[in-house]
RNA sequence: GUCCCCAUCGUCUAGUCAGGCCUAGGACACGACCCUUUCAAGGUUGAGACACGGGUUCGAAUCCCGUUGGGGACGCCA
């Protein structure tokens, strides 16, 4: 059997890292089966019932979230508003077989029956006043709702792939409303009609749908329809323990990757909140797509800790190509160093990103890092750098210039060698002339090997940037 | 409040379904040391958890019950 599984958003703001977590395990799910023999398809179908807070924006915003972090989906997008006909005929479908019923409440009687419950204790809160009561009672000009007959006693029961069978008393759960008043559907009733028709036969969503499963499972069953297979996947926590949400600190997408972070440490990362495979830590997408199941996911809810993210960051961008990097960092240097970026910075950052990538743990710091390469003399000098250039550092400084303009091979390793040379004819250790140099060359007290910052700088910069240093301020 | 779910180091987790292999393993973060031209990376190492209480059993992190704690859901939102 061919698996469907689907990522079903409300546009009401940008895609958010549980969202996104939602949309990797759906998509794992689909590919793993796809790998797998057996075919698997994952779609993705926009919630906009709620037309107004639905936006274009929004919907925009969840493509390329979806994009940049690398989940793609079969075929057009479905748009749930655009649906609405066939979730309206479903409705009226139960109507005329008696299993719905039209309801006259006014919001006011509604409201009073949610106290009462809540008073009393009770969770369920519609009282089915509507229920058999004679249609030849309903107050004029008043537009009912459809609400689903749903059974009063017995119970339901989902056989959820994390979280196992759950069951609740249908005595808990009350009529819902499946067509509102301006005959638009609902929520509850979209779901279901769209996810038969759409042939889902996987829904895997945030354990806050749980509670929705039951109804969702009644609604099934009245149409006459089987129910997909639920995974309930437990929620992303914040630091404080409470549920990660657009109110509450959960980012979007787009910020991860402003901050500096790769699509492919989101997936690795966020695949192990809530997942795991025996002590694997690195994991990448193939293998993830090879190994992705629902069994191991954990059932209970996890913290998102950026700290974690951001080293499993350092190791890919360790990884990653030294070409790519080096687009991610110049979009970044142009952006925030505008006509001051040296003419061959590209062709620095390139022959340099080696050793940059080695110390950053987010693109930021790799661009920020890059700034020894890639902006014009004179550079500017940090607090520390300065102090690093005091007499004696200079003193020192002065001695290597003339050595260094007299070097034969200009590279990284006959450097160091004539450096050293250099350091112990005068009874210094490497890192004593070492230090000041690189304050010199880079302005900090931190970067990578002084000797290869000098290969990539090449003689003439190097030898400017000592000058500008040797000329005083 | 009612219903539902969850519970192993600070955090993410392995182990739980098929009880002994667990004096509970790994990763992040933290401490120390090594490497070293700085910083990273890397290596070695330290501290650090089965929420509690009862059962069942020769034996329980693993099974059962209860307690406590945490979370989620209770809309003519999705």
């Amino acid at each position: 059997m061919t698996v469907v599984t689907r990522f079903a958003p409300s546009p009401t703001g940008y895609l958010h890292i549980g969202g996104a977590r939602t949309a990797l395990y759906n998509w794992l799910f689909a590919k793993h089966h796809a790998c797998h023999g057996t075919g698997g398809k994952f779609f993705l179908r926009i919630e906009d019932t709620d037309r107004a807070r639905s936006t274009q924006e929004a919907v925009d915003a969840i493509y390329a979230g979806l994009t940049w972090l690398g989940l793609d989906w079969e075929g057009e997008p479905v748009s749930q508003f655009a649906r609405a006909d066939l979730h309206r005929a479903a409705a009226e479908r139960l109507l005329a077989e008696g299993k719905a019923y039209r309801c006259y409440c006014s919001t006011e009687e509604l409201a009073a029956m949610r106290e009462a419950a809540r008073k009393e204790g009770r969770q369920r809160m519609y009282d089915g006043t509507w229920r058999d009561r004679d249609p030849a009672d309903a107050p004029k000009g008043v537009d009912p709702v459809i609400r689903l007959k749903a059974p009063l006693e017995g119970e339901t029961v989902i056989e959820d792939r994390v979280q196992g069978r759950v069951t609740v008393a249908n005595a808990q759960l009350d009529d819902m409303v499946l067509l509102r008043a301006d005959g638009t559907p609902t929520y509850m009733l979209a779901v279901v009609v769209d996810d038969h028709d759409m042939g889902i036969t996987h829904v895997i969503r945030g354990d806050d749908h749980l509670t929705n499963a039951f109804r969702q499972t009644q609604l099934y069953l009245a149409l006459g329809w089987d129910a997909p297979q639920f995974a309930h996947i437990p929620l992303i926590h914040g630091q404080d323990g409470a549920k990660l949400s657009k109110r509450h600190g959960a980012l979007g997408v787009e910020a991860y990757r402003d901050a500096g972070f790769l699509p492919e440490t989101l997936r690795n990362y966020l695949l192990r909140l809530g997942w795991g495979h025996g002590d694997d830590e690195i994991i990448s997408t193939d293998q993830a797509i090879d190994w992705f199941g629902l069994e191991n996911v954990g059932k209970s809810a996890a913290r998102f800790d950026i700290a974690k993210l951001t080293n499993l960051n350092g190791h890919y961008i360790r990884e990653a190509d030294d070409a790519r990097l080096v687009e991610l960092v110049m979009e970044r240097l142009e952006a925030g160093h505008p006509g001051r970026l040296a003419k061959d910075a590209r062709d620095r950052l390139f022959k340099g990103m080696a050793g940059l990538k080695e110390r950053a743990k987010t693109i930021s710091e790799l661009s920020e890092n890059s700034t020894i390469y890639a902006l014009q003399r004179p550079i500017e000098m940090t607090e520390k750098a300065q102090q690093q250039l005091g007499a004696d550092g200079l003193a020192l400084l002065r001695g290597l210039r003339p050595v260094l303009d007299a070097a034969g091979t200009w590279n990284d390793e006959a450097l160091m060698a004539t450096t050293r040379e250099f350091a112990e004819a005068g009874g210094h250790k490497l890192g004593a002339v070492a230090q000041p140099v690189r304050a010199a060359l880079t302005g900090s007290t931190v970067s990578p090997s002084v000797f290869e910052i000098m290969d990539v700088l090449g003689r003439e910069e190097t030898l400017g940037r000592l000058d500008d240093v040797l000329a005083g301020p």
